[in-house]
DNA sequence: GTCGGGTTGACAATGATTCTCATTCTCAGT
DNA sequence: ACTGAGAATGAGAATCATTGTCAACCCGAC
């Protein structure tokens, strides 16, 4: 830890580049597992434990989203500079990203009101797209 | 089922009703593990399977509520008529409940704007709670 | 009392995630 | 370039919540 490191900053590595490269590109949510498979189609040979810590690494920085499925699965995403939120199809996994800043000022609001600080917050929408509403 | 029953509905048996109270008089989200442990504290007997079989039940007749931990752990809670929110200390786990109409309606806007229906969301705030900032 | 269908409990099975540990690799200083 | 120190990796075992299986059981209906 010289200079160019961030204290306490993640390691480059080709692995963990591979992971984020793997969540590059796709607009969809990918669990561990499929990331794992991914890479392993692409002849990375990159270790199923080795992806679960580059997620998580990533995940402590902010550099990825973290959610999870109903199944209770996780699933990450690249986080995009603007913070949003996902409104989910639960019957065909359709993910929409929309953007609050009436909540994100909601949010802030009550937990300063409470005496909370140093915030993060989670919002998920889940419910039956157009598509597979049949009735 | 004869009359007093919805069809379909679930049957109440003592160990249906014993999940139930377990979650009763609680305030904190419960995970089925914690259920079973304390009907086994009681000596209910109640199998670990019958437990998870209970919750999946109320939780789909919306009795209960059902959330995830951080560590992906399914947490349930008796479902109060007025849905709210939860503000959690990452470091004593304390919780606040919070009503959000804004975002009641923020919600439902949103996803009724991109065709969704049938909705249910998850908003989670998690920060420092004033007693355990220290710095 | 008997029948039938939902319910239960013990245990196995599943599947995601984490742990372990020996090997490998990166980086900084020489 | 070479080396040493420490971080990172990969393979598989271990963990742990959750779900599936199935025979025994209970409650209400006839």
């Amino acid at each position: 830890m010289t200079s160019t490191e961030q204290p306490g900053g993640p390691r480059p590595t080709p692995q963990r580049q591979a992971v984020l490269d793997a969540l590059t590109g796709v607009e969809d949510f990918r669990s561990a597992q499929e990331v794992h498979e991914l890479l392993a189609g692409e002849g990375s040979g990159v270790g199923l434990a080795t992806v679960y810590r580059a997620l998580a690494l990533y995940a402590d920085h902010g550099l990825v989203d973290v959610l999870r499925r109903e199944d209770g699965e996780a699933i990450y995403r690249r986080c995009s500079d603007t913070h949003h939120h996902h409104l989910v199809c639960r019957s065909c996994g359709a993910t929409v990203e929309v953007e609050g800043p009436a909540v994100e000022k909601w949010t802030s609001a009550i937990a300063t009101e409470h005496g909370f600080s140093d915030l993060s917050h989670t919002l998920e929408i889940v419910g039956t797209c157009a598509d597979c509403r049949t009735d």
